[in-house]
DNA sequence: TACTCGTGGTA
DNA sequence: TTACCAAGAGT
């Protein structure tokens, strides 16, 4: 009969973490205290989004929106356009109307109770309790996907995700410790991000290596166990990309809300798994949003979301310098392309109609997909 | 509850 | 190349 396992130790996490703990540009050296603005702005940068990927959206909204009252006095559209690239644009919606908020409800200072972070926009459990603890010390349940994982190879969670996490919740409750709240959801995030990662985690680097119900399985990396994913369609369309010529495109705003939401865009027709794009350019023109002489760039530009993975042929047209744009439509000028809130599709798609040779008739040859 | 909602890195 | 993955929220 084996010796009962060791239950993990706080003390034990925090006393790796004091060594180990990683330095981001967010994050309150030892002693310091924390700025609740720069906390909830990474927090939300951060939602299913790597550390490497936000660090350069938050130095430069930082520059930019020093605190929370210049992120709210600035026009949406500056907020959507510092955030293009970065995905999931509704985030960026939410900061600006979560930063209102904090002027309007809380006169410019966050508050530091769960429940009524709860309640700003963009902040859910996860993110309502990272403030809580992280900006404020407050003890609070902090469970992210890195916690999930760390929890569920610690009492070797055998329910599937997403249904476990009910219970994984619970577990993580009963790990935190008497103080340092703040830290604590930092090391079981820094320990998830570092050690306890999901391929081969380090597990001989591990503070509870000697509790972990997974490493005595011997597979940690199984764990937390997943219920079998959805194969991803294929949706296709073409985009219509006009060239002026000065080199200004003819772009149009997306509605507020669903993909890609609030952004700019280059004009296309449907998504869908039903538009067969091996068809003649005039055909594929027909559904065009105005007569021009349309010409087909060979191949597709190829962009993946979360959801489907989409395939775009692009058609070009250009127009004298005297065109008007057409209503609902504007011209983006060449030098301002780069500054605009158009989404990585829309660049894609861009790149593809001006690298592309083009031809009035089908591609002999495939291309690769840009 | 289950689906929607981006992007870039990695093995 | 494909598939998985990353400090989730809103509906």
């Amino acid at each position: 009969m084996a010796a009962a396992a060791q239950p993990p130790s706080p003390g034990a996490l925090l006393a790796w973490y004091d060594r180990h703990r990683r330095r981001l540009p967010w994050r309150a050296e030892p002693g310091e205290r924390a700025d609740p603005y720069r906390i909830w702005l990474s927090e939300i940068m951060l939602q299913q989004t790597t550390v490497k990927a936000a660090g350069p959206y938050f130095l430069r909204f930082l520059a930019r929106f020093p605190d929370v009252r210049a992120l709210a006095a600035a026009p949406l559209d500056d907020v959507l356009k510092l955030w293009a690239g970065l995905g999931y644009y509704s985030r960026a919606r939410n900061l600006h109307a979560c930063a209102s908020a904090v002027i309007e409800r809380h006169a410019g200072r966050f508050p530091s109770n769960e429940a009524a972070l709860l309640a700003l926009p963009g902040v859910g459990p996860y993110t309502a309790a990272a403030i809580a603890a992280i900006a404020f010390d407050r003890p609070a349940t902090v469970v992210d996907g890195n916690v999930e994982r760390v929890v569920a190879r610690l009492f070797a969670v055998e329910a599937p995700m997403p249904g476990a996490k009910p219970e994984i919740r619970s577990l993580a409750a009963t790990l935190a410790p008497p103080a340092r709240h703040g830290d604590f959801a930092q090391a079981m995030m820094d320990l998830g991000a570092t050690i306890c990662t999901p391929r081969k985690p380090a597990c001989a680097l591990c503070p509870w290596s000697e509790s972990c119900a997974a490493r005595r399985s011997g597979a940690p990396e199984l764990y937390p166990r997943k219920a079998a994913k959805a194969v991803r369609p294929t949706r296709y369309g073409v985009a219509y990309l006009v060239r002026r010529a000065d080199g200004a495109v003819l772009v149009r705003q997306r509605p507020p809300k669903g993909l890609l939401g609030g952004m700019t865009e280059i004009p296309t027709g449907d998504w869908s798994a039903d538009v067969d794009l091996s068809v003649s350019v005039s055909t594929l023109a027909a559904d065009a949003p105005f007569a021009a002489g349309w010409r087909r760039v060979p191949g597709v530009a190829t962009h993946v979301f979360t959801h489907f993975a989409l395939e775009l042929a692009v058609l070009v047209a250009e127009l004298p310098l005297s065109t008007p744009a057409p209503p609902g439509a504007r011209w983006a000028a060449a030098d301002d392309l780069a500054s605009e809130a158009l989404p990585t599709v829309f660049r894609k798609a861009l790149a593809h109609g001006m690298s592309g040779a083009v031809t009035s008739a089908p591609p002999a040859v495939r291309r690769a997909a840009s």
